[in-house]
RNA sequence: GGCGGCAUAGCCAAGGGGUAAGGCCAAGGUCUGCAAAACCUUUAUCACCGGUUCAAAUCCGGUUGCCGCCUCCA
């Protein structure tokens, strides 16, 4: 089966070419490094690193870069507040930005640029767009012509003429055209700046991500990704600047998530309505906000509060559990050979209703459904005196490896209980055998305060830590 | 003003012409010494109005409400 996706460009899904065969360029739009993220800006890394784990399950070689703005106003003025190097800030934030998405099951990116690193590219790429006409220097900023370019508002499905109404000039820009947008920002005294033909200053915010775009992945990408809110203007920009420069067509999908909100509103920081990341991954299971975030299609907003984190817990709870008893089971199976291969046939079925799923613009929300459906079953396969071995080791590996396309892992290695908690389980076992309850329960109840919880099964005793 | 999205059970959420997936919560039951886990059962006609159709939650028109983008934003 091939994969479609929702191209932001056409507005339709469209099934997926990959400009080479087997191999799928990304570019998605990383942060501007100068706080610590929210769990809103967390949606897009968990988003297309699911899309990208689902490429690489389906056989893809996945060139996958995610940027890192370290230079821009913003980072500037925390650094001036702090009175520390820009470099400390973003180096400080950078680090957290991976610690907080590697809780959250993010691979690493192939590539990880940072603006600071990219400066030559991004020079020459300037350069090169004023030799075509399509900028132009002004007293040492540089701008770009969106009327130069045939193809402006393609993204946005907006008309040049529609867009300048909103447009603005700022104090101290000195823009012929509102319409225009910075390139290179010329340095204002004491600035961080680098040396260009246009003299002192730093990159303007969207061509950081074509030159690095280009630099990585080439002229042209398969996929461009980011939050809803790029689309418009960064990523039009983008491609008015990429376009312009290499003549080619810069991505040709473009997907796009939709936002986590508060109270229905719009989590941002202006609003002020976020939760930082680092504060939720340190009071929850950062594997359930995954979850959570993979259980509403991705192009739909998200309603975020805690009792809907508590319902993704309860609900991850019940495949990890199955998945958990799936093991337990394993050790009192049999190597039965008769009803076997109907069972894997069903298995092997649930994963292909999974990949179906999937293969449709990545709908997370109803290949978790199938992850359901596919766990009641194995539940019920182990309501059976006796199972088979084969059977129950498929039910296990498929339930783990459709959630570990949804970057949810199970653990695997159940770290052994010491011997005094051994024997306590032994001691209890006597206990239930000699029909004195008051013991085995105090037993149980004193290992459930350590963190120990027991559960009795016709294969034995199962326990688990709490 | 321009462009776009959403409205489905107590809650979350898929579906998007043929008669409502899945999860959470709740209640009852089975199993269990008790529990836990699990299994079984129960719970909606899809914001409203009108139209197209043999058939509409799904298409078209309109109404209401909510949300987003329109040069800081994931």
């Amino acid at each position: 089966m091939t994969i479609k996706l929702y191209n932001t460009l056409t507005r339709q899904k469209e099934t997926f070419q990959p400009i080479e065969t087997g191999k799928v360029s990304m570019y998605v739009c990383g942060p501007t490094v100068y706080n610590y993220i929210h769990i809103g800006n967390a949606r897009p890394p968990i988003v297309f690193d699911t899309v990208r784990r689902y490429f690489e399950y389906k056989g893809y070689d996945v060139d996958y870069v995610l940027n890192f703005t370290d230079v821009d106003d913003k980072i500037i003025r925390v650094a001036k507040e702090l009175g520390e190097e820009i470099g400390e800030v973003s180096n400080r934030f950078i680090q957290a930005y991976q610690e907080d998405v590697q809780a959250l099951g993010v691979k690493k990116a192939t590539h990880h640029p940072r603006v600071t690193e990219t400066m030559e590219d991004i020079i020459t790429f300037i350069d090169s767009l004023i030799a075509k006409g399509f900028a132009y220097e002004a007293d040492g900023d540089v701008y770009f012509k969106p009327r130069a370019f045939e193809g402006y508002g393609k993204l946005s499905h907006q008309s040049i003429d529609e867009l300048r109404s909103g447009a603005r000039i700022q104090v101290g820009e000195k823009k012929s055209d509102p319409l225009d947008f910075a390139l290179w920002k010329r340095a204002k005294d004491g600035e961080i700046s680098w040396d260009s033909p246009w003299g002192k200053g730093r990159p303007g915010w969207h061509i950081e991500c074509s030159a690095m775009a280009k630099k990585y992945l080439g002229e042209t990408i398969d996929i461009h990704a980011g939050g809803q809110d790029l689309a418009f203007p960064h990523h039009e920009n983008e491609i008015a600047q990429s376009e312009a420069n290499n003549g080619k067509t810069f991505a040709n999908y473009w997907m796009h998530n939709g936002y986590i909100n508060i109270n229905n509103e719009k989590m941002s920081k202006s609003l002020g309505n976020f939760v930082l990341t680092r504060d939720l991954i340190a009071a929850h299971d950062p594997q359930v906000l995954r979850f959570f975030m993979l259980s509403v299609h991705y192009r739909h907003p998200i309603n975020f509060s805690e009792e809907l984190l508590e319902a993704a817990k309860n609900s991850l709870d019940r495949v990890r559990t199955a998945y958990e008893n799936l093991a337990h089971r394993k050790a009192a199976s049999l190597d039965l050979q008769n009803d076997t291969s109907e069972w894997l046939e069903k298995i092997s079925d649930y994963q292909q209703r999974f990949e179906a799923e999937m293969d449709d613009d990545f709908n997370t929300a109803n290949a978790i459904s199938v992850l359901f459906d596919l766990t009641k079953e194995a539940n019920t396969y182990m309501q059976q005196d006796q199972t088979s071995t084969a059977v129950i080791e498929a039910f296990q590996e498929t339930i783990g490896l459709l959630a570990g396309v949804l970057g949810i892992e199970f653990n695997q290695d159940a770290t052994l209980l010491d011997e005094e908690i051994e024997a306590l389980i032994e001691e209890r076992n006597e206990a239930r055998k000699n029909r004195d309850f008051a013991r085995a329960d105090a037993i149980r109840d004193q290992l459930k305060d350590q963190g120990i919880v027991l559960e009795d099964t016709a294969q034995g005793v199962r326990w688990k830590r709490g």
